[in-house]
DNA sequence: ATCGGCTCGCGCAA
DNA sequence: TGCGCGAAGCCGAT
C-alpha cells in the first residue's frame, strides 16, 4: 500500500540536520488539504509506525497573518473549520497557527527527540524566514515536505531557470516518477486523540481589513467544495484550448483560490486531469499550466530571493527600464486612482472592477493590467509595488508565488524575451487595448463586469 | 487572414 | 561557435 519509500524519502529533507530521534513524530502541518491527500502526513505516519510511535502534534501553518481582506478570512476559516474535524480523526493534539509564538509549541514537542515535520512547502520569503526561525528556536529536528508541488522545487532545478523551455524537460524526466494517485493512509495503532485546542477565529478575522462583501457566486470555499469543483472542472474544460485565453468565456479552471488555500491538492487535480477523458491536447494544455508554470513560478520566488522588486527582474529589463526612467508618462496615476479604477481607460478600470468585486481577474487580462500600471507610473518600482498590493489585496489567490511571477513577467521581463523599444515600456513586450480588441469582444466583457460578483 | 520584423540569451549541436 | 526558439506582444504590409 505504501509504496513510495524512495519517493518519500525524496520529498524531503532536514531543514536542520539533527539526529534521527527515538522520541515521536512530531508533525508540523501547514495549511492543507485533506489529510489523505497529504504527502507529508503520509511521511509522518511511516515514520511513526516504523518506530512504533504515535502522531504527537500537528503544527497548522495556515495562511491566516496575512488575510488582506475579509473575503479572503472567510475564505481560510470555511476551510479551516472542516480542516479540524480531519485532525480530529487523524489524531492531530495541537495547533499552532500561523502568527503564533513558537512558545505556544508545549515544550515537550519543540524538545523532544522524533521529528517535526514541516510540511507545505513555500518559497515565499516570509514562510521560509518562519520557518528557519522555527528550526532555531526549538531542539527537534525539522523535516520539510515539498506537498505544495508535484515535484520537490529543490529536486527540479538547483537554480534559477531562465524560463519554461529550460524548465519544462526536467520535470517531463521526473513527473512519471511523481505524479501518481495518492496512497491510502492507515489508521495509525498507537496514535492518540488529545485535540483541545479550539481556534479563536474572531482574532483571525479580526486581522483582515474590514471590505464589504458580496458572496461569490463563483467560487464557494471548504474541502467538500473543492473537491465538487474539481469534479466539475475536470469534466468541462473541453474547450479549454480554444477559450482560455477569451475572458468572455469561462474557460479557465477557477481551481486556484482552492489550491493557493491548500484545500485542493495540486497532485490530485493533476492526476484528476491526467486520466480524465479529455482530449490529449486539452489534457497537455491543462497540465503545462498546472505543473510547468506553476513550479516555474515556485522556481523563481525560491531562487530569486528578489521576486517581489526591481532587483529580480532579468537584466536586459533592468538595463532597458532604467534607460527609460525619465521617458514622459502620458497618465499618471497614485495607487488610489487605481485602487478606486479612476483611469482613463473604460478596460482597465473594468479590470480592476472585476478584480475587486469577483476576488479574481482572468489570466489574460492580469498581463494587460499589469502592462498598464507600468505605462502609468511614475518608476517600474512604484509600478511593481501597486501591481503586488492590488494583486495581493484583491485577488483571492494574492501572496502567491503565481501571481508575484505574473507580474514579473509583465512588467520584468521575467521568463519573457525582449521586444521592440519603445517609450516607458523599453523593450519590455507592450500590450493594449486594441490587442484585447482582437482576441475577444471587449464590450461584451465590460457589459458583465460586475453583474456576476 | 497571415506574415515578417522587432530583440535577447540559454541550451544544445557541432 | 552558431543556431533555434521562446507564455500570451504590436504593427504595418500583403
Amino acid at each position: 500500500m505504501l509504496k513510495r519509500d524512495n519517493n518519500r524519502d525524496r520529498r524531503s529533507r532536514s531543514v536542520h540536520p539533527g539526529k534521527r530521534g527515538n522520541g515521536p513524530v512530531v508533525y508540523w502541518m501547514s495549511r492543507d488539504q485533506r489529510a489523505a491527500d497529504n504527502w507529508a502526513l503520509l511521511w509522518a505516519q511511516q515514520e511513526a509506525m516504523s518506530r512504533n510511535k504515535g502522531l504527537q502534534v500537528l503544527y497548522c501553518y495556515n495562511p491566516l497573518d496575512c488575510l488582506p481582506t475579509l473575503r479572503h478570512a472567510l475564505f481560510a476559516l470555511t476551510g479551516l473549520a472542516e480542516l479540524q474535524q480531519t485532525f480530529i480523526s487523524y489524531n492531530i493534539d495541537f495547533i499552532l497557527l500561523e502568527g503564533d509564538p513558537v512558545e505556544t509549541i508545549p515544550s515537550h514537542l519543540a524538545d523532544c527527540g522524533g521529528h517535526l515535520l514541516a510540511t507545505d512547502f513555500s518559497p515565499l520569503r516570509t514562510k521560509r524566514h518562519q520557518l528557519e526561525q522555527l528550526s532555531e528556536q526549538i531542539s527537534t529536528p525539522i523535516y520539510e515536505i515539498d506537498s505544495h508541488n508535484i515535484i520537490p522545487a529543490w529536486l527540479i532545478s538547483d537554480k534559477k531557470e531562465y524560463g519554461a523551455y529550460t524548465i519544462r524537460p526536467k520535470i517531463n524526466r521526473l513527473l512519471p516518477e511523481y505524479l501518481t494517485d495518492f496512497p491510502e493512509l492507515q489508521p495509525h495503532p498507537t496514535g492518540k486523540i488529545t485535540f483541545d485546542r479550539s481556534i479563536d477565529v474572531s482574532r483571525l478575522a479580526g486581522r483582515a481589513r474590514n471590505q464589504e462583501v458580496t458572496e461569490l457566486s463563483w467560487l464557494r470555499p471548504g474541502e467538500t467544495a473543492a473537491q465538487a469543483a474539481m469534479l466539475h472542472t475536470v469534466k468541462s474544460l473541453g474547450d479549454y484550448v480554444i477559450n482560455r485565453n477569451d475572458p468572455t468565456k469561462n474557460a479557465q479552471s477557477n481551481m486556484s483560490p482552492y489550491l493557493h488555500f491548500g484545500q485542493l491538492s495540486p497532485q490530485r487535480l493533476a492526476w484528476e486531469v491526467y486520466n480524465s477523458e479529455l482530449s490529449l491536447e486539452v489534457r497537455e494544455s491543462y497540465l503545462e499550466e498546472l505543473i510547468v508554470r506553476r513550479e516555474l513560478a515556485d522556481n523563481f520566488c525560491y531562487y530569486e530571493a528578489s521576486y517581489d522588486r526591481f532587483e529580480g527582474f532579468t537584466d536586459w529589463a533592468k538595463k532597458s527600464l532604467d534607460q527609460h526612467r525619465c521617458d514622459k508618462r502620458e497618465y499618471r496615476y497614485a495607487l488610489e486612482h487605481f485602487e478606486q479604477a479612476k483611469t482613463h481607460e473604460p478596460l482597465w478600470n473594468g479590470c480592476q472592477i472585476d478584480l475587486v468585486s469577483r476576488g479574481k481577474l482572468h489570466g489574460y487580462l492580469r498581463m494587460y493590467w499589469a502592462k498598464k500600471i507600468l505605462e502609468w507610473t511614475g518608476s517600474p518600482e512604484e509600478a511593481l509595488e501597486y501591481a503586488i498590493t492590488l494583486n495581493d489585496t484583491y485577488s483571492l489567490d494574492g501572496s502567491d508565488p503565481n501571481g508575484y511571477n505574473g507580474v514579473a513577467w509583465a512588467i520584468g521581463g521575467v521568463h519573457d524575451r525582449a521586444w521592440k523599444e519603445r517609450p516607458v515600456f523599453g523593450k519590455i513586450r507592450y500590450m493594449n487595448e486594441a490587442g484585447c480588441r482582437r482576441k475577444f469582444n471587449v464590450d461584451y466583457y465590460l457589459e458583465n463586469v460586475s453583474k456576476s460578483s
